[in-house]
DNA sequence: AGCACGCCGACT
DNA sequence: GTCGGCGTGCTC
C-alpha cells in the first residue's frame, strides 16, 4: 500500500472512539492538521469534527480500510485547538470518562462548533457613513440612537466592546442606526493602548500582603484566599490582574452565574487598564465567538466568565482566578460533568501560572488541600472600611405559634428594624406557596404523578406544579381520597411569606425575589431599584444570597433550614452552612451593625453550634472529621454510575451488568444497585452504582476499562446512563 | 445522539 | 389498504 495518512477525527457523537477518514488525495496530512476542524460524512448526515491523530486505524481488517471514506472539507488553515488546551482537555476526557469528541466540541463556541469560520482578525466595531446624509438631529436628545451617533461622530469608528462598555443596550440604537443606513460594521485593530483608569481603593494590610504573594513570582502556585463577605476580595483580584498585565500576560477570572453582576463587571472595566471581555448567559453566540477568539490571538488580555470560560485559550497566560470557588454552579450536571473549578486548577498547572480560588466559604476540598500545603492560603478577616460583622442568634421554633412559618419573635425583629428606618430580608430556601398539600383528614398529599416527589402549591393555593418535572394542574377544591373540603397547605415558601408579611406591615414596601419573579438579566437590578433605600422588606430564595450591595440591610431572617440539617445528602450539612454564612453576609455591609435571625426547631443541632461558635472554620473542622471517619470526600473520591429507564428491571439489569465488569480490588468499594434518592423522575426509574476509593489513582486506574466495558454492553443500549466523575449531589 | 429499518394499531 | 408508534442497530 502507497504512504497513505489517515486522519484520526473526533465526533460530537456518544461514542468513545474517533474515527478513521482518507484525506484528500492532493494531500499529506502532516501534524498540522491535528487540532483543525473537517467536514466528514457519518452514516448518512455530515457533521463537523476534529482531528486529533494521523495515523493508521488499528484494525487488521484489510476490507474495512479499504471501506474509510475521505472527509469532505477541511475547515481551518491553522489548528482551532493546539498546545496547553488541547492536552488538558484530553486530560478532561480522560478524568471524567467522556468521549473526546464531546469533550472537544463542548469546549468551543457554539458557532465553531458548527463549523463557522473564525471571524476576520481585529474585532468587531462600527463606523459612521458619509456625514453629509446624516441628521443627527433628527433623533430625540438623549435617546440611545442619538447618543450613540454623536459617540461616533465625535470618537470615530469604535469597536463592538468599547460600546458595550460605555453605552448599554448599544446593539438595539445600533441596529435603529443601521436601518436608517447611517453606519456600517467595520473591522478594527484590536486595543493595543491602555486606557486611563481611576486610582482604586487602598489595600489594607492584609489585602497588600495577599497580592504581594499572589505577584511575588511567576510560576504555578495555588492560594486560597479566604476572606469573610466585605473583605475586599475583589479588590485583592484586581491588583494581582493589574500586575499580570504589566507583565504583558492575559487573566481569566471564573465567576458563578449569580456573582457575576453588572457591578462587578463594571469594577473591573473601571479598574484595569484594558478591555475587559465577559462571558456569561445573556451574550449571543457571536458575542461568545468574538471573545473567545480575541483571547486565543492574544487580542483581549482580560476574560471575566462562567464555567464554560475555563475552556477559554490562554496563550500568554499570567494568571487564573476562580471567584466563590466554593459555588455549585461550577460543576457541570449533565452530559460532560466536568468541575471547572478542579479544570482551572489543572490548566494553571499546566501553564505554570498562580491560580487564586476566593472565597468567604472555601469548599471542604479546598480547606483539605490547604490543610495539606497544596494550596496557599491568604487570609482577609478584616471587613472593609466601619462595617462590622453582624450578630447571628438563633430563634427557637418550638412552642411558638408559626404564622407562615414566621414566629412571634421574627415579626417583632422584622417590626422594630423596618420602625427604625431600615431593610430586611427574609430568607427561604424555597419557592411556591406551600410545599405540601395535605388533607387534614385522612391524611392524603398532592403528588406528582411523574415523580416521587410533592406537588409545591402555587398562586397563593389555587395551583400545584411539581419543581421536578414542572408538571402543573389546578388544586383540588376536594380531597380525591375521602371528599374532605379539609385541605391545607403545609409549610411555607416564598409566595406564603410574602403574603404574611403583607398582611403585618401593610406599610412596608414588599418584593419577593425568586425564579417566579424574578427573570431575565436585568430583573434583578430592577428589583433593587425599585426598593431603593427606604425601609422595606426583600423575600427571596438563593438568588438573594450574593450580588448586589444593600447597604440599608441590618437584618436577616432566615427560615426553613430544618430540612437541610437532616438531609441525607452528605454535601448539605456544608451547603447549609456556605448559604447560612452567605446570607448572613448580607447584614449590615455599612456602618450599621448587622443581625442575623435563625428560626429553627433545632437549636442545638451540631451543624448550628459549630456555625456559631466557631463561624464557617468552626464547622468545617467538625465536618472535615465526620468526613474523613466516613470515607466520603474530600477524604475519598467516589464516580456515580446513573442510569436512568422505563422500568426499575432494566435500570437494575444494567447497574447489575455493569458492577459485573468491575475488578475486584481491595482499594474499590462498590455499592449498589441503589435506588436514586428520588427513584423516579419525569415518568423514569433511576438508580446508581457507587464507586468509592481512598485516592485518585485508585479509582481513576478502574474507570477507563470500565467506561470502555460499558459501551460494549447490550444493557447499555436499552437505556440512558451516565458517568459522573467526582459528584457533586447525590441525585 | 441521529437516523434507518422493521413490525403492529387507527385513519382516509 | 397506508401513516406512524418506538424497539433495535449502526455510524470510520
Amino acid at each position: 500500500m502507497p504512504d497513505i495518512a489517515w486522519l484520526r477525527v473526533a465526533l460530537p457523537v456518544p461514542l468513545p472512539q474517533a474515527f478513521h477518514y482518507l484525506a484528500p488525495d492532493d494531500t499529506e496530512p502532516d501534524a498540522d492538521w491535528i487540532g483543525c476542524r473537517v467536514r466528514v460524512p457519518f452514516g448518512n448526515r455530515s457533521l463537523v469534527g476534529m482531528v486529533v491523530a494521523i495515523d493508521p486505524p488499528d484494525t487488521a481488517d484489510a476490507e474495512a480500510v479499504s471501506r474509510l471514506r475521505g472527509i469532505e472539507a477541511r475547515l481551518d488553515e491553522s489548528a482551532l485547538l493546539h498546545g496547553e488546551l488541547l492536552a488538558s482537555l484530553r486530560w478532561a476526557a480522560n478524568y471524567y470518562q467522556r468521549p473526546l469528541g464531546d469533550v472537544l466540541n463542548q469546549a468551543l463556541p457554539a458557532r465553531l462548533r458548527e463549523g463557522d469560520a473564525l471571524p476576520e482578525p481585529g474585532c468587531a466595531g462600527w463606523r459612521l457613513l458619509d456625514e453629509a446624509d446624516i441628521d443627527i438631529d433628527a433623533l430625540r436628545k438623549g435617546s440611545r440612537p442619538r447618543l450613540l451617533a454623536e459617540q461616533l461622530a465625535a470618537q470615530g469608528p469604535l469597536r463592538e466592546e468599547e460600546l458595550a462598555a460605555t453605552l448599554p443596550g448599544w446593539r438595539e440604537a445600533m441596529r435603529r442606526l443601521e436601518k436608517r443606513g447611517w453606519v456600517a460594521p467595520q473591522r478594527l485593530a484590536a486595543a493595543t493602548a491602555p486606557h486611563s483608569v481611576s486610582p482604586g481603593p487602598q489595600l489594607n494590610a492584609e489585602q497588600r500582603a495577599a497580592v504581594d504573594a499572589i505577584t511575588a513570582e511567576p510560576g504555578f502556585r495555588s492560594f486560597l484566599l479566604d476572606g469573610v463577605t466585605g473583605s475586599g476580595k475583589t479588590e485583592v483580584y484586581l491588583q494581582a490582574i493589574a500586575d499580570c498585565l504589566e507583565r504583558g500576560r492575559q487573566a481569566l477570572v471564573l465567576a458563578p452565574e449569580i456573582g457575576l453582576t453588572p457591578q462587578l463587571l463594571r469594577r473591573f472595566r473601571e479598574l484595569l487598564p484594558v478591555t475587559v471581555l465577559a462571558t456569561h448567559s445573556g451574550m449571543s453566540d457571536r458575542e461568545r465567538l468574538a471573545a473567545w477568539t480575541a483571547m486565543a490571538r492574544g487580542e483581549a488580555r482580560v476574560l471575566i466568565g462562567t464555567r464554560s470560560a475555563i475552556f477559554t485559550p490562554l496563550p500568554e497566560a499570567g494568571l487564573i482566578i476562580v471567584d466563590e470557588e466554593h459555588d455549585a454552579s461550577y460543576k457541570q450536571q449533565d452530559g460532560f460533568r466536568y468541575q471547572a473549578r478542579d479544570l482551572a486548577l489543572y490548566r494553571a498547572k499546566a501553564l505554570g501560572v498562580p491560580i487564586v480560588l476566593g472565597s468567604a466559604t472555601p469548599s471542604l476540598e479546598s480547606l483539605r488541600l490547604a490543610m495539606d500545603d497544596r494550596h496557599a492560603t491568604l487570609r482577609l478577616r478584616h471587613r472593609a472600611a466601619a462595617a462590622r460583622p453582624p450578630t447571628i442568634r438563633v430563634l427557637d421554633a418550638r412552642r411558638q405559634r408559626l404564622d407562615g412559618g414566621l414566629g412571634q419573635s421574627a415579626f417583632d425583629a422584622i417590626g422594630e428594624h423596618l420602625a427604625r428606618g431600615h431593610q430586611v430580608l427574609v430568607f427561604r430556601n424555597r419557592r411556591g406557596y406551600a410545599p405540601v398539600l395535605l388533607c387534614h383528614d385522612c391524611g392524603w398529599s398532592a403528588r406528582c404523578r411523574h415523580c416521587d416527589a410533592a406537588l409545591t402549591v402555587h398562586s397563593g393555593g389555587g395551583r400545584l406544579i411539581c419543581h421536578h418535572c414542572g408538571a402543573r394542574q389546578s388544586a383540588p377544591s376536594a380531597c380525591p381520597d375521602c371528599g374532605s373540603l379539609g385541605l391545607q397547605p403545609q409549610g411555607a415558601g416564598t409566595e406564603r411569606l410574602e403574603a404574611v408579611l403583607a398582611e403585618r406591615f401593610p406599610d412596608a414596601p414588599l418584593i419577593r425575589v425568586d425564579r417566579d419573579t424574578t427573570r431575565g438579566r436585568d430583573a434583578m437590578a430592577a428589583h433593587f431599584e425599585r426598593l431603593g433605600d427606604a425601609p422595606g422588606i426583600l423575600v427571596g430564595t438563593q438568588m438573594l444570597a450574593k450580588g448586589h450591595d444593600l447597604p440599608g440591610l441590618t437584618l436577616v431572617v432566615v427560615v426553613g433550614i430544618d430540612e437541610g440539617l437532616f438531609s441525607s445528602d452528605f454535601r448539605a450539612g456544608e451547603r447549609l452552612a456556605q448559604l447560612l454564612v452567605q446570607v448572613a453576609g448580607r447584614a449590615g455591609r455599612a456602618e450599621r451593625a448587622g443581625e442575623v435571625l435563625l428560626q429553627t426547631h433545632h437549636p442545638e443541632h451540631p451543624l448550628l453550634t459549630s456555625l456559631l461558635d466557631g463561624g464557617y472554620h468552626g464547622f468545617a473542622e467538625a465536618e472535615l472529621m465526620e468526613r474523613e471517619a466516613a470515607a466520603l470526600p474530600p477524604f475519598g473520591y467516589l464516580a456515580l454510575l446513573r442510569a436512568e429507564a422505563k422500568t426499575l428491571q432494566q435500570v437494575n439489569d444494567f447497574l447489575i451488568a455493569a458492577r459485573g465488569q468491575l475488578p475486584r480490588l481491595a482499594a474499590l468499594d462498590v455499592h449498589g444497585p441503589l435506588p436514586a434518592p428520588m427513584p423516579r423522575r419525569q415518568g423514569r426509574q433511576r438508580g446508581q452504582l457507587m464507586l468509592g476509593a481512598g485516592s485518585r489513582n485508585d479509582l481513576q486506574r478502574c474507570l477507563t476499562p470500565w467506561t470502555r466495558s460499558l459501551y460494549a454492553l447490550p444493557e447499555a443500549r436499552r437505556l440512558r446512563w451516565s458517568l459522573d466523575v467526582d459528584p457533586q449531589d447525590l441525585f
